[in-house]
DNA sequence: TCGAAGATTCTA
DNA sequence: AGAATCTTCGAA
């Protein structure tokens, strides 16, 4: 799947290449797991919508709602490998090297100008920000899944899930693997 | 109201 | 390995 932005007439892509699942009350992880809060408030809504957090004094994070309204859950993004518009997310992430241009979900956030005001944005839609099927036909590629990253509390749930030896991964790890095609 | 922790990133 | 940086939330 490819993360779409688009900004006036700019459309950056980037396609999806690492994840991690979150739920809610039964996920210590989870920002959801002491209930809502005015924060994870997205968490709890509509699927398919963006729930966006500030975290470290620095970074927004962006995640993707997944449950119906009333049950919490969302999907980081945590990685995209560039796909159109690497100039202007060079531009957003000035001085950077390209192979770090996206490989975390701060730096993300930051190539594609993600912030706050895209909070609850829908994702299933054409709008500023959205997800999309990737346009061209993707060679067979491995899923691998690990621990999530960041985390002390859930560490046993392998709830993270990248594609196997692709650059733009934040980075590495052991797990099982399943093609998909 | 206070303070500790945080789904990170960058530098040394 | 440690700093930066500031919001958030639970506890008091």
């Amino acid at each position: 799947m490819s993360l779409v932005r688009v900004i006036g007439r700019t459309t950056l892509i980037g396609r999806i290449v690492e994840v991690e699942a979150y739920g809610g009350q039964n996920d210590p992880a989870s920002h959801a797991y002491r209930g809502i809060t005015p924060r994870n408030r997205p968490m709890f809504g509509e699927p398919g919508h963006a729930y966006i957090y500030f975290t470290y004094g620095n970074h927004y994070c962006l995640n993707v709602t997944t449950r119906r309204a009333g049950v919490a859950g969302a999907v980081l993004i945590r990685a995209i490998e560039p796909v159109k518009g690497l100039n202007v997310m060079k531009r957003f992430r000035p001085g950077v090297p390209e192979g770090q241009l996206s490989n975390g979900p701060g730096k993300l956030t930051k190539a594609l100008a993600i912030d706050r005001s895209l909070n609850e944005a829908d994702l299933t839609r054409s709008g500023p920000l959205y997800i999309g099927r990737a346009r061209s036909r993707q060679l067979p590629f491995t899923i691998r899944r690990s621990p999530r990253i960041g985390i002390t509390l859930g560490i046993e749930r392998l709830w993270r899930f990248y594609v196997e030896s692709n650059q733009y991964v934040s980075r590495a790890a052991s797990g099982n693997r399943r093609t998909y095609r």
